[in-house]
RNA sequence: GGCCUUAUCGUCUAACGGUUAGGACAUCGGCUUUUCAAGCCGGUAAUCCGGGUUCGAUUCCCGGUAGGGUCACCA
């Protein structure tokens, strides 16, 4: 786009006020300024935005530091390690939006704001009523005080016009001259708004790519004026596109059903197929391929193909998603990451393969645990003698074939009893019957008790040869009270 | 209401004037099969509408419609 991009070092930020937790829409964000940083070796700063006390959630900080490392974000500056351009909180922050208040008011770029709260509500009140859009300056008073601190400072537009400008995503940009006004600079408790602050910061942090949401278009020539009037170049800007809600239509936000993002943690989702899912909202490679590690992704990602309409997300993907990664786990990792789900007596290595199997039925590990599907293993199973019965077959054959079967793993010796010839022993019993469901099912539901269940022959290998003998036998007498 | 912005299968998207409009998820069917899944194979399904530019528009322009954003001492 511009060849003095490539000359300079990249650094981007990501940039939240603690507000409370982090949703999709946050950490995908942060997830491309991440990765646009980190393809091409440059910085990635967090910042944190607390310029509005009144918002503020407690323990929002770490929640957000929670939030991003568990997905596999890391930065090189922030609030928690520090960095060249420390402080990372923009309340520490005060004297640099100070200094460059005075800069502005000394060039005639800032004055004081004369009114009450109240009296500007009942301009925009009055501008609310008569359909037009609110604008402050046209209350701009004549002979401001001189700004002492208790009241807001305000910027003073003087070129009022139209802007243009360029947006590395969307191109070609612009807003009307109504998108021009004499915005807040500093709030009357002392605490500079967004508007003044993130320039500033992103200025003396050296910020080359500004990326976000598309709310922000609006504001653009606000920011501009700005820059304009500081005498500063603008960094690259990269609108987002915006994340819908699951009905596809409004915007997601916390109000309809966004989730914290730690939930999908709770939830058992991998933090790396987090982030493939997230990529592809709003970004696409143009390849077929879609599941991408982290490190693929950082290496494929580029400015220039992301989306610009908005797009919804969908859990199904999610959950295929997830669980191709699963896939991908080597053994030992795919050991770890499936016990820290199961409670103590299923943490055994031949559930694994059930797990992996079926995990998409649930979507997610945690549902699955809940399902109680896995719970046959140390609960014995409790059933009706009807459900034991395969289709309209006699009770007196069911009990003939259980006991031929109990009969074959009887006679199977300890270190043989394994999946590989219990199936092959089960299905040669099987297949001299007229249907092989009529030893296959009730020999599953005497182990398992579930009508949904793993097949028998994993079932029995998992339950080892004494239990699942005993199980048989519990079986056979049900059908023969 | 002003300003801005967006528009391809149900969903996420590919296509940078010429393709039988491709892929993925979902869905449907088949195979497999003791159940539910999984797996494999296959099918249905889209360029919002109307004008223009062009030999040729999903693609460029204009209008309409619909969605989204914004008009805070919130970010």
């Amino acid at each position: 786009m511009n060849d003095n991009t490539k000359q300079q070092k990249v650094v981007t930020r990501f940039a939240p006020s603690p507000t409370g937790f982090l949703h999709i829409g946050g950490i995908r964000t942060a997830l491309y300024a991440w990765a646009y940083a980190k393809k091409n070796n440059g910085t990635f700063i967090l910042r944190i935005e607390d310029t509005d006390k009144a918002r503020e959630v407690e323990g929002s900080i770490d929640h957000i530091i929670k939030s991003l490392k568990w997905i596999g974000i890391d930065w090189n500056e922030g609030p928690d390690i520090g960095g060249p351009n420390a402080p990372y909180k923009q309340s520490e922050r005060l004297e640099s939006y100070q200094k460059y208040a005075k800069i502005l008011i000394e060039k005639g770029f800032a004055y004081a704001d004369p009114y009450t709260e109240a009296e500007v509500e009942s301009f925009r009140n009055k501008a609310i009523e008569e359909k037009r859009p609110f604008l402050y300056r046209e209350h701009r008073p004549e002979n401001p005080p001189v700004w002492d601190g208790t009241q807001s400072l305000r910027f003073k537009v003087t070129n009022i016009k139209s802007y243009e400008w360029e947006d590395l995503v969307r191109g070609h940009l612009k807003a009307g001259a109504e998108a021009l006004d004499d915005f807040i600079l500093i709030k009357s408790d002392g605490y500079p708004t967004y508007n003044f602050a993130h320039i500033i910061d992103d200025l003396e942090m050296g910020v080359t790519h500004v990326m976000r949401g598309d709310e922000f278009i609006s504001s653009t020539p606000k920011f501009l004026s700005l820059y304009e009037a500081l005498g500063i170049k603008t960094p690259f800007f990269a609108t987002l596109p915006p994340i819908m809600g699951t009905d596809g239509k409004k915007k997601l936000g916390k109000r309809d059903g966004a989730k914290d993002f730690l939930e999908y943690e709770k939830d058992g989702y991998l933090p790396s197929a987090m982030m493939n899912f997230l990529a592809f909202i709003g970004w696409n490679p143009g390849i077929e391929k879609e599941i991408l590690t982290p490190e693929e992704f950082v290496n494929l990602f580029e400015i220039n193909q992301i989306q610009i309409s908005g797009g919804g997300y969908n859990e199904d993907k999610l959950d295929w998603i997830n669980k191709e990664h699963i896939k991908l786990l080597p053994e030992d990792e795919l050991e770890k990451y499936i016990f820290e789900w199961l409670p103590k007596e299923l943490q055994i290595k031949k559930i694994i393969p059930i797990i992996v199997e079926r995990i998409s039925k649930f979507g997610d590990i945690k549902g699955m645990v809940e399902s109680g599907e896995l719970n046959f293993f140390y609960k014995e199973p409790e059933y009706k003698k009807e459900q034991l019965v395969y289709k309209s077959t006699p009770i007196e054959t069911i009990i003939a074939n259980l006991k031929s079967a109990l009969e074959v793993f009887t006679m199977t010796e300890e270190e043989d009893f394994n999946k590989e010839n219990i199936k092959r022993f089960l299905m040669e019993l099987a297949d001299n019957l007229e249907n092989r469901g009529q030893i296959l099912h009730p020999v599953r539901f005497a182990l398992s008790g579930l009508e949904k269940s793993p097949d028998p022959f994993i079932l029995a290998d998992i339950l080892g040869k004494t239990e699942t003998i005993n199980r048989l036998n519990k079986a056979i007498s049900t059908l023969s009270s």
